[in-house]
DNA sequence: CAGAAAATTCAACAATCATTGAATTTCATT
DNA sequence: AATGAAATTCAATGATTGTTGAATTTTCTG
């Protein structure tokens, strides 16, 4: 029987999911991770070799989970559709919600993961490299749906609006409490419902706008 | 008669710009832009206090230029707008035009810095704070424009639009690669000229469907 | 319980880090 | 050319970094 136990290998992860979220990879030190995991120094570069191996192992960790969850929103929304397939409304709302459905649930986990593929994909370092190995083959499959939703678009004009789309996103989950401080208040980054029903209608227009032709 | 010098507190800014932008506050060590500006390592600490003092003097050297030619752009249009005053489209073009006029002239040192500030402005450690303190007055001038062109807007709902603004066009100058992996070679991320075309109406439309009552 | 394997700890390594005080050079002004 | 200030170099500091091999403990397996 499998305990429900939370082991020393978990902890790491935990750890370092939250200090790379916030400091980056340069910002935090192995032995940083392990004072936060309440664990040896040495124990992470067991577990996973190297501390890139352990940045990996954190990224990778979720990636598998919210693929699957959004891929499940996508064909959800196809079947619901009729012939004509999905409106550029649900293909964007099934994009969007699965992040709502993991992290809102008071789950901190989900919610730093989100930080840090948001520091992630926007770093030169990181960026090209690693959002394209963990999520290309899903967003592939979202673009193929738009596709068929704005059947005149250009290629590069849907590239591109993706991408808009892809930065709105980042940096709504970066948490950075940049809209707090702009706003005083107005506007509140922890509000992810606020924004999750803004971010749909905001992204579908400016895809409508410059693919519906 | 000032010659015209490049002296070796400028080298320091520009290589410190280049680094920072690629790898970060924490990625980049005083002995390597010490050895990139070809300057001696005490150099940089004798100018610039200390590593952060050098990181803020990056931020701030083209923070004012750049808020000047903003803030031109948008008194342009706001003069040759009718007494109605400029559309959102205009305000947002006052936006982004200058980030093209002052970086694709291969002015390498523009691309940096936007890549820098893209950086800054989706962390956690830097985003909140820095970017309020060289950008906030300016971003509020912009926000009193746009509330003039959309009279009947929720303020969050304009905040929280802005806020998709900021993350599309921080995407955009990251330059991280992904947009040409992703595509293939269908969308260039150097192609800042066909993202300025289709950023202004992208998020013109999200406004006015979210703003636009 | 015996023995092997995995997990964890301990201690230390060499490398790199930012910073600084003193010495030296360059520069501008007289 | 003399003088004082600014700029630059040199050399060293103590602290922190990631990694590792050996020793120890825990867990699993037969």
């Amino acid at each position: 029987m499998t305990m429900n136990k939370l082991k020393r290998k978990d902890r790491i992860l935990d750890a370092a999911e939250a200090l790379f979220a916030k400091y980056g990879f340069e910002g935090v030190s192995m032995r940083k991770v392990a004072e936060t995991a309440d664990v040896d120094l040495a124990l992470s570069s067991y577990h996973f070799g190297n501390k890139r191996g352990l940045f990996d192992a954190v990224l990778l960790r979720r990636a598998e989970v919210l693929n699957e969850t959004r891929l499940a929103a996508l064909d959800r929304c196809k079947s619901e559709a009729g012939e004509g397939g999905p409106t550029v409304e649900a293909i964007i709302n099934a994009f969007l919600e699965p992040l709502l459905a993991h992290g809102y649930q008071e789950d901190e986990g989900w919610l730093h993961y989100f930080e840090l593929v948001a520091q992630v994909n926007s770093s030169f370092e990181w960026g090209g490299q690693l959002m394209t190995k963990y999520f290309d083959p899903l967003v592939r499959t979202f673009m193929e749906a738009l596709k068929k939703a704005l059947p005149n678009a250009d290629p590069a004009d849907l590239y591109w609006c993706y991408h808009f789309l892809s930065g709105a996103l980042t940096l709504t989950f970066a948490h950075t409490g940049r809209i707090d401080q702009l706003s005083e208040g107005v506007a509140k980054s922890e509000d992810m419902v606020g924004a999750y029903q803004r971010m749909v209608p905001f992204v579908a227009a400016g895809f409508k706008r410059l693919c519906d032709k």
